[in-house]
DNA sequence: GTAGGGTTAG
């Protein structure tokens, strides 16, 4: 900036010549776009340009689309710049245009640049039409992403990878999947971007074999795997169970950033290895990289999962003094912290002091600790404010219920079932899966499809009754006791039942010794209770997490057979 | 001077 200072004083000192403009414009582009540059110098020096060249608005409205808050900046400088009617709109216009509005999800302003680029016979552009293929993707409008898609004549691998990440980014799992078979299948090779999101999609559908499948692709075929990919790696391993894989990927990378930190601290937090992530957090701190909020996210679930109070009231301060302010998902930590360790009334009053509004998943983080500290009177009103602020979730009007029931108070049980009738609100049935020996088992409420459904409804009788004996409610509290070598305590949760499933699919009693304790903390440890089975009957058990997975795996399609 | 990518509470 110094030298490019002394530049512009050269030019203004010097008498007139037919290079001042030209010159002008690529001082002004230097200051916008260069990493070294200064924005608020372009600004001033484009003030002084009577009537500024495309070249020049277009140096503006990207250098302003480039500071790490976005701003709608560059959307006012191109209605200034249609204002002045000086300079038309180019291919770089609406490129740089879109992506400001895809930064800031301008949902209305980039449908408006949509019309534009026909107006302005610009629409045949390549990067005019990934530009608005992206911003329909980024602002979640899939089909109208699609309809650019398909309208693109020769479409790249940049077109195809902003089309799969699209559907990728909202879980579309099966389209993402199938339009990258369709890549592969029209010659087109795909990147280390591309898969980056294909990559994304088996993380987000639990695909833990079809995600081996594609990080073996990755090698085979020779794509870089670089920060970004190993991070979506470690992201995907972790998602589908597999943690052990996920550290491999992070010990073997060289530089590591805050997202890839954060990503394995994550992975071990929702994986119950508390210790683990705990001690990584330390040593990303020796590193001298720099946590974020979702690293802090991470730490605070772990702390929660273990009922770390002490260390998660440190994390809290810690997370102060590097000024990052807490934010709605910090509360969900602390509140379920402070509710898990028994400490209701303190969640309670978090609650009610903090700056931002509550969110309904922090009442009802509140609402479960309720139940579970025993505490009736402040859930009337927890469940006042969670009613108000989402009646029509099914979820809260079964959980105030069972919490009803928990207390044997029945009039109150049949009310919220009459309330829930009379607000129109329908229960989506559950749905969850359980992957025996390779292959995928789903289970949807009140559906008895299931060829051995018989042996895996005994199974889930029999452990209910056992629970039960023991004095606790069947699938929120029970505990699988380890009779190996090392004794080890596993906690079960809602996805006890998917064990019961496997019980029925491996055909046998549960031979594990079914014990209950308090103070239930993380259903992660289901993915540790299935090791253990795992061993115990010497196949491979896997439980998901996040399954939304069902053309393609379910059973009869191993991802090999399909590629 | 242009387009596509990673981590997020219950």
């Amino acid at each position: 900036m110094r030298t490019l200072r002394q530049i512009h004083a050269h030019f203004l000192k010097s008498p007139a010549n037919s290079f001042c403009f030209y010159a002008l414009s690529k001082i002004l582009a230097f200051c916008a776009l260069s990493p070294s540059g200064d924005l608020a110098y372009a600004r001033r020096l484009f003030a002084q340009i009577p009537n500024p060249n495309v070249f020049s608005w277009n140096s503006l409205i990207r250098g302003s689309s480039q500071l790490p808050n976005a701003s709608k900046e560059p959307i006012f400088l191109y209605k200034q710049m249609l204002q002045k009617g000086f300079a038309f709109p180019n291919s770089f216009t609406l490129a740089f245009v879109l992506k400001a509005c895809s930064l800031i999800l301008a949902f209305f302003e980039g449908r408006q640049i949509h019309c534009h680029a026909f107006k302005h016979g610009l629409y045949s552009s390549p990067f005019v039409q990934t530009g608005l293929l992206n911003f329909y993707a980024k602002c979640e409008e899939l089909v109208a992403a699609r309809l650019v898609f398909d309208e693109i004549p020769d479409k790249n691998l940049i077109a195809w990878s902003a089309m799969i990440g699209g559907y990728a980014r909202v879980g579309l799992v099966n389209e993402a999947l199938e339009l990258f078979r369709e890549m592969q299948g029209v010659g087109i090779s795909p990147d280390e971007v591309t898969m980056v999101s294909v990559i994304q999609a088996c993380a987000k559908a639990g695909a833990l074999d079809l995600g081996k499948w594609v990080h073996a692709f990755i090698d085979r075929n020779g794509i870089k795997a670089d920060l970004e990919l190993k991070t979506a790696l470690i992201d995907m391993y972790a998602k589908c169970g597999e943690i052990d894989r996920a550290r491999k990927v992070f010990d073997g990378m060289d530089v590591r950033d805050t997202k890839a930190w954060s990503s394995m601290i994550v992975g071990l937090a929702i994986h119950g290895l508390v210790k683990n992530a705990l001690e990584l957090f330390s040593r990303m701190l020796e590193s001298k990289v720099r946590p974020n909020h979702v690293t802090f996210i991470g730490v605070l679930s772990a702390c929660a999962h273990s009922g770390l109070v002490s260390d998660g009231r440190r994390f809290w301060s810690i997370m102060h003094e590097l000024g990052i302010e807490p934010m709605m998902e910090h509360y969900g930590c602390m509140v379920d912290l402070l509710c898990r360790s028994g400490l209701f009334e303190e969640a309670y009053s978090l609650v009610n002091t903090m700056p931002i509004m509550p969110n309904s998943i922090i009442w009802r983080t509140l609402l479960v600790g309720c139940k579970s500290n025993g505490n009736l009177d402040k859930a009337e009103i927890v469940a006042k404010q969670l009613l108000e602020l989402e009646p029509l979730n099914a979820e809260n009007y079964v959980l105030l219920s069972n919490l009803y029931a928990s207390s044997s108070q029945w009039e109150k049980v049949s009310y919220m079932r009459k309330k829930m009738k009379d607000n129109g609100v329908k229960v989506v049935p559950g749905c969850s899966s359980i992957e025996v020996d390779g292959f995928l088992h789903e289970f949807v409420v009140g559906d008895e499809s299931h060829p051995e459904i018989k042996e895996i409804r005994k199974a889930l009788r029999e452990i209910t009754e056992r629970v039960r004996l023991v004095g606790h409610e069947p699938w929120t509290s029970a505990v699988l006791h380890d009779v190996g070598e090392e004794e080890k305590e596993v906690a079960l949760c809602e996805h006890s039942e998917r064990l019961a499933i496997a019980f029925g699919l491996l055909k046998t009693k549960a031979p594990v010794p079914i014990r209950v304790v308090k103070n239930l903390r993380v259903c992660s440890d289901c993915h540790e209770v299935t090791k253990i089975i795992s061993k115990a009957y010497d196949r491979e058990i896997i439980v998901r997490d996040r399954v939304r997975f069902h053309q393609f795996v379910n059973g009869a399609c191993s991802c090999n057979d399909f590629w």
